[in-house]
DNA sequence: GTGAAAGCGCTAACAC
DNA sequence: GTGTTAGCGCTTTCAC
């Protein structure tokens, strides 16, 4: 239905296998003709079918990208960092989201992707994830972030150093009685929500304090949970002086419930968070900061090299975390 | 490399046709055999090449997004109105992004992109754009966002009723000196910005204010672009005492300057934004509300009926705005 | 260095 | 209702 490559071949007087080659800059190609070629392809105005290139080859041209969700405010950061670095490169960005992990697919997707695609992307999916699992199972290519990788590249950030971090930061204000706002139960270690967990614990152990577990309450993730875990902390008998919320999405509700009862955050408590949304500037939010962005170029930089060359061996890159101090944590209500 | 319908017609005992037309439910297939097709192709973990289908049929079996950003906030809101919109259908998602209209691609993408997919999702390119005019002349189903459709279906928000709706929330408060801080300048008419100032124009003509051109200031659509556009106004020998921002990116931007001058929204200077992201409840900034799920959704509905029954009359939808009235604009501050 | 020919895996006519 | 056959547009041996 368009220009194919036998209509270049016949107008440059040369074989389709010669177009071929010389499309593709092949060495092989005599200089001359294969500028004839080109300028012909050009002048026809060209476009190869990736799917009959496909076909021959057995190379899609493609990565997909699977996540869980895509409505995260770090998602659009990572996915940001992926598109500029895939951007130069031939291969197209195929979006999938599995959505949510336990409502099961009717068609388990990753098998039709894993034909139109040459390698994966995967953004943390829980370790446990059946999808995760099929994925691996396919033995493609595949740069995963957030769950540690089985047997692929893999980007992680240290959240265990992270929630130390914000721990200690706490800690040197003088804070002794600490709140913390998890997302969601751990269920596998290695897995962010337990390196967190970890963190804080060791950080509280070394400063040689003790975590009331009354004081640890879950938010969901979102800004909602983070409101009303603040609630509950608000509402024991002995709050905290100070909150370290594991995103600054729950965050956000944190301060939004602190608002609600005249409380300041970085006077009447303080409070930090934890991902390094350019929102927490606005909002005056201490935070650890997360490179979203260079988590994303990574991957995508991982699976393109081991797309191209295909050794067997894996890349596991951690990322270091930042502690941003604004003024959320002052110490004013330290005891 | 994989099982093949030739694999699968072999061991059902039946020809590769019947395969073909058993797994894509032809009312044609004996039930029977339908079923035993089904089942051996079940067995044998059969999954289709999506290219060989590409190449037979013509179609490629995607759509593509092309966006010229990603990590903007309303772009994920689309996306997550787009994804679950296209879950069910089997098209996969091929995510472009066009990137900074004003740099030039070395290779125009869209020509190759053309022969990937069978459709496109254009989110707000301006209309001027040498890449809209491209993939319109491609002559596929377009599906867009922002400007108006020259001749494919299209969404856009009443952007000229959202303008006006927050001119007059503010004039209703008893303001008659209005700051408005603008994304960029208007190159055509039709478009988001000339839209927007039309409304901004025609509620304070309603109203019979005149607004002072001193006070009417880029932001580039950047938070960093808020901030400042604020100081200018502050600046002036005469502020204004409520201000309008065209994003709440923008107004978040300048809620911070303000925090720096010691103002306080909604007491001092009152302040309304555009978009109705989530943070702006967090940091109680009034706010015309944008549907972009469903923005999102309606952009994908459209497509994929264009696609599927492709009669050439285009649908053009036009979503409404919402105002929402938070701690930011009080009439605290009006004369 | 270049051409001829054989497919890649599937679907669409056309017979039966 | 089902099988046979001929491609879709490209790449890739294998000759020359």
């Amino acid at each position: 239905m368009g220009v194919t490559v036998k209509d270049v071949a016949r107008v440059a007087g040369v074989s389709t296998a010669t177009v071929s080659r010389a499309l593709r800059g092949f060495e092989s190609v005599d200089p001359a003709v294969r500028a004839h070629v080109l300028d012909v392809a050009q002048r026809l105005d060209y476009v190869g079918s990736p799917a009959a290139a496909a076909l021959t080859t057995g190379k899609a041209g493609s990565v997909g990208l699977i996540t869980p969700f895509v409505d995260r405010l770090g998602f659009q950061r990572m996915l940001a960092g992926i598109e500029s670095e895939m951007r130069g490169s031939d291969l197209d960005l195929l979006l999938h989201c599995t959505g949510d992990p336990s409502e099961p697919h009717p068609v388990p997707p990753h098998k039709r992707l894993a034909r139109r695609v040459d390698g994966f992307i995967v953004l943390s999916i829980s370790a446990d994830s059946r999808d995760l699992e099929q994925i691996l199972r396919l033995g493609m290519p595949v740069s995963m972030f957030g769950s540690r990788g089985a047997d692929t590249s893999s980007v992680r950030v240290d959240d265990r150093a992270g929630a130390s971090r914000a721990i200690d930061h706490l800690v040197d204000l003088g804070h002794r009685r600490l709140g913390i706002i998890y997302g969601r139960e751990a269920v596998d270690a290695g897995v962010l929500e337990h390196e967190m967990h970890v963190g804080v614990r060791d950080a509280a152990e070394r400063a040689r304090i003790s975590l009331d577990q009354n004081l640890i309450v879950a938010g969901d993730y979102t800004t909602s949970g983070g409101a009303i875990a603040m609630e509950q902390l608000l509402a024991g008998e002995d709050p905290p002086t100070a909150v370290f919320a594991f995103s600054d999405e729950m965050a956000y509700g944190a301060m939004r419930t602190m608002r609600e009862h005249g409380l300041v955050p970085g006077r009447d408590i303080d409070l930090i968070g934890y991902d390094g949304h350019p929102m927490s500037d606005v909002l005056d939010l201490s935070t650890i900061e997360l490179p979203f962005e260079e988590i994303g170029s990574t991957l995508a930089r991982n699976l393109l090299d081991e797309l191209q060359t295909p050794t067997g061996t894996h890349r596991v890159v951690t990322l270091p975390t930042r502690l941003a101090v604004r003024g959320s944590t002052t110490g004013a209500s330290a005891p």
